[in-house]
DNA sequence: TAACAATACATGTACATACATGCAATTTTA
DNA sequence: TAAAATTGCATGTATGTACATGTATTGTTA
């Protein structure tokens, strides 16, 4: 499944190098999507559900409101609830009322939440790091560009 | 809404380049995408529905089968037949049966979906051109580097 | 302090995505 | 050439995404 862009969408030709480049960057991103994805399903998660639980684990409070979950996020998503919802019936996240503020809703991991992702995180670092092909370097530099791509 | 990632999501301390540097290719990637719909909204059109426009357009002969629709898409998906389901009723695209192999479902642009496409794309040209902030140097640097990452 | 605005989250709808399955048409092969 | 395998597309279900709206709580201000 290893290709260049123009293998992977059939085309040969583009209209510039940046028009490449964006086409390059959204082709790359479904790519590390699926693998993701296809890595984590033996455990019942989707890439989302998988960076909720990460989040939660890097905090270092045992609860953390939504919007917080929100804000950390990749993808911005309104409905965070929903995710989490999947997340509480399959009871590796428990909700709470906040007590200061009663408009938020503690999110914090279960047991069996933190011992799901310790075994799907272990899993994903053996799976992504011999797919990755990207030195230390590299990555340095691909940071910089994407940074530069969006104005920074 | 332009921002490193650290302040996009939130992280200050990433495992390696290389982990920030997936973060950063999907990050990217959903601002690309968000900037794409919102952009394509007012013509009532999907980054998604966009792309098989486009594909069409590209293609010289004046019908298309799914099939070879969906070796061009850039986020490969089984339900294409959905999407086109969309345009159709939109009346942007048309459906016939394929003459050689009756498998087949030819699609095809219609006068307003070419019509609507013209538009959409000046419309994308003028909005993406000065978002992305990438010398043609650096997208041919960054095009290598998206590949070196997937293995190539 | 009562009225208004803002915030945090939930929910509804339309669309997209991932994956499995089903069906008809075509190709392969015994 | 009949049976089996493959191909091309459609569809069902669960999940995710984008956007609008609703509701309870909190903050602001006249």
């Amino acid at each position: 499944m290893v290709m260049k862009l123009e293998e992977a969408i059939k085309s040969t030709t583009f209209k510039s190098p940046v028009q490449k480049a964006v086409l390059n960057v959204l082709y790359t991103a479904w790519w590390l999507r699926t693998l993701t994805n296809q890595t984590l399903k033996q455990y019942g998660l989707t890439h989302e559900q998988y960076n909720v639980l990460r989040i939660l684990r890097g905090n270092a409070a045992d609860a953390m409101c939504v919007k917080d979950i929100g804000i950390r996020v990749i993808e911005k998503s309104s409905n965070l609830p929903r995710i989490i919802d999947r997340l509480v019936i399959k009871k590796l996240v428990k909700r709470s009322q906040g007590f200061a503020d009663k408009r938020e809703t503690l999110v914090s991991l279960t047991q069996a939440g933190t011992k799901v992702l310790a075994e799907a995180s272990a899993e994903m670092e053996k799976v992504m790091q011999p797919a990755i092909q990207l030195s230390d370097k590299d990555a340095v530099l691909l940071n910089n560009l994407l940074e530069t791509l969006r104005g920074n």
